[in-house]
DNA sequence: GGTATCGTCAACCGTTTGGTTGAATATGGC
DNA sequence: GCCATATTCAACCAAACGGTTGACGATACC
């Protein structure tokens, strides 16, 4: 699977890498703090995020010991242009996408 | 995987199913209509829109003996619109569009 | 130098994916 | 009834996925 597209939706596919770029959207984190609210080890997130950074989806630079994650919107960019060509999607709409997150979020925390 | 937006990106991870979507852009199709342009079994290809059923990407309705295939933009709207968020992206760049349109024909065509 | 912290690597495990083939199940035409 | 067409089912296979654990390599701190 080498085609860019592939590697962003599959990427795309799974909640905790979709959470993962939401909290990237707030600011740019470190490997240990992306991993701080996932009930899961930190080597299952250091893959989360090689496949993200594979995607192009972030990027990830280290400085000192820790590893900077950062968001890399072109290659969403990518996919959200491939989506346009399908159903007239309104340009944007802002409250759609406020409750798609809301959903994304609640169902992804801890009860 | 029972979360819709897992589905649907998932289902768009395959270039054979963005072909396929693509191909229904154009118009409903018979399911051995669908196979007819690819490299590989109708079986196969079944398959595949079986999982771009279960996604919500598309509907097929039996008449007859032949099974149409639809595309239903909703579950596309879905992720296009959590796309939305990130990156303020222009709200159609058709011309960007384009070009990855082409560039996925070109590459999922046979030589 | 010694120790704690940050992050990845390697090996393993069970499940899913994307494909194959061959048989089976409609339905339609004569 | 008989044959062809349309589609799926079932079993199989190799490869990828998503997670675990434990060891390991860097870097920072004192």
């Amino acid at each position: 699977m080498t085609d860019p597209l592939d590697l962003a939706f599959a990427a795309l596919s799974d909640a905790t890498r979709r959470r993962i770029l939401t909290m990237l959207l707030e600011d740019d984190m470190a490997v240990t703090d992306v991993a701080e609210p996932f009930e899961m080890s930190l080597a299952a997130i250091s893959k989360h995020l090689a496949i993200l950074t594979r995607a192009g989806l972030i990027s990830q630079e280290k400085r000192g010991r820790v590893k900077w994650c950062k968001l890399e919107p072109d290659a969403l960019r990518a996919a959200s242009v491939w989506m346009q060509g399908f159903g007239q999607f309104e340009p944007i709409n802002l409250d759609a996408f406020e409750r798609f997150l809301e959903s994304e979020l609640s169902e992804d925390r801890l009860p």
